[in-house]
DNA sequence: CTATGGTCTCCCCCAAGGGGAGAGTCAAGT
DNA sequence: ACTTGACTCTCCCCTTGGGGGAGACCATAG
């Protein structure tokens, strides 16, 4: 019977000696022989077999202490079946948990992403625009300005794992009005499960004008005056609700600089004379 | 500005006194105040803010290290892009790794619990039935009978993720040989990937004898003299090759008790005379 | 003034090993 | 027989993200 010293068995089995070593000490690997006087482990092919089981019963995420549990009271792979069935549950668990994580990162990689693009090629002038129809999930509020915040995290969690996009506002006021503003909260969503579906709504495109504001939301102001002054000059018939979307605000980590702030506002432009698909208000809910 | 004890402040976050003493320590919240003279910790709305902060980031998997880095580091979401990046491909890296632990137990309890089936309907008689086709994948080789072993497990290698049973030897000798056998290990397989694919063939079914026998390799002996009386008193014609079945051998963990093995050996019956689909008896099992 | 409950620091514990120090051993070459 | 270099031994500390508990202060209400 051949005999191996623990830097040999490491080699065989491909585990480490310290690994092999602490093994022995939880009593999970017998060495066929310690020598007595020097201590010295050496192991025997059975040895070799039961390091195997080990490694394999590791590689399924069993605890040591489950291991060796298994290995000294059963002698059939059958009877082990309860321990397999557990820890099935357990793997399953842990899956699920990295998987929210995966995709909670992901989530927060594409909207990072977005804003550094967006960042690149900001020019801050009053563009004319196409933009298309959205699935949104919104919550209807009156309040201050100021507590948009709450109402957005109100709609984030009415869109759960939908969320395909920066969050914005609505405003259904046809003028600035610092109080009892009429406001909706919405998120663009996507891939909705069945319950979330009714409470979404498709928030029609068209043509609209947009510019992006770059700093605090207090100075939003000049930025809407500029917006007003340009539709009057090309004598455009603004539609409501308008529309502010928070391409950056304060992050998810950080508050982050308010001077940094990119919130795009987009007014919808009445088609001009005549035609007869004439929608004056986007109102639906 | 509201000033809350480490106590208020844990119910208000929702970590517990100790994580929270850690992460002051680690240096990731610094306490708005701590009095000099009883080291009480006080915080502040401030600090409920990095401890969601910290919370989010820990939900993510980041290691409190990196947490650290980056909340002393940065004042702004987009740049921890790079953060994310490559916590999210350690993510996915932790996940594979989990998926195929669940893979390999999904394997081993389902063909634990076929086994068990198999064992409560056991009844050590000869039956005849109808076999479907199978795709399979196996070696060819020649030699002696207990190298079965090592064959086997080249076949393993070579199905890798798709096998779907037990494994089996097919047996191209019409009599028994101790030496230089012509045998073909094969597994059962499904779901095959592309280059997998043209390894693989089928294996055509048919009527044939089955008897499971239960007990070490070295008394099968006895179980084909059985066969192969049963055949003769019915008067069939035996085709080549025959199989063997190992239903239950030496486990992946235990080598098991060879009194406790299951072998099925199944003998194909060449179709009787002239009818060229001439079933004699609707047992189908 | 005391009782009760909060909080402090300090120390040990978990899993599954890794790193290294200092001492002892083995086998081969000289 | 001696040396040398490669192994191996035990013992201790380190990692991560906290948990448990001891013993000593602290705060506040009755």
């Amino acid at each position: 019977m051949a005999m191996y010293t623990i830097g040999q068995f490491s080699r065989i089995t491909g585990l480490s000696i310290k690994t092999i070593r602490l093994y022995h000490e939880k009593g999970l690997l017998r060495p066929a022989l310690v020598d007595e006087f020097t201590n010295y482990r050496y192991f025997n092919d059975h040895n070799v077999d039961t390091a195997r089981a080990i490694a394999y019963l590791r590689e399924l995420q069993f605890p040591l202490a489950e291991v060796q549990e298994i290995l000294s009271e059963f002698r059939e792979d059958t009877e082990v079946l309860p321990f397999f069935e557990k820890q099935q549950k357990l793997i399953q668990a842990r899956i699920n948990q990295l998987n929210q994580a995966a995709t909670s990162l992901d989530g927060v990689i594409r909207r990072e992403k977005e804003v550094l693009t967006m960042l690149r090629q900001l020019e801050s002038d009053i563009r004319e625009k196409e933009i298309g129809d959205q699935t949104i999930i919104g919550v209807r509020w009156k309040g201050k300005y100021s507590e948009t915040g709450k109402w957005i995290g109100q709609a984030a969690r009415q869109s759960g794992r939908s969320i395909r996009g920066a969050p914005f506002n609505l405003y259904y006021d046809c003028e600035y009005k610092e109080e009892d503003a009429d406001i909706e909260s919405c998120f663009p969503v996507s891939g909705l499960t069945e319950k979330h579906h009714q409470k979404a709504r498709v928030l029609p495109g068209g043509r609209c004008l947009s510019l992006i504001h770059k700093g605090p939301y207090e100075q939003i102001g000049l930025s809407y005056q500029r917006l007003f002054e340009y539709l009057q000059k090309k004598g455009y018939r603004a539609q409501t609700p308008s529309r502010e979307i928070y391409l950056k605000g304060p992050g998810i980590i950080f508050r982050g600089n308010p001077k940094n702030y990119l919130t795009e506002i987009q007014i919808m432009i009445a088609p001009q004379n005549g035609g007869q698909d004439e929608r004056q208000d986007g109102r639906q809910d």
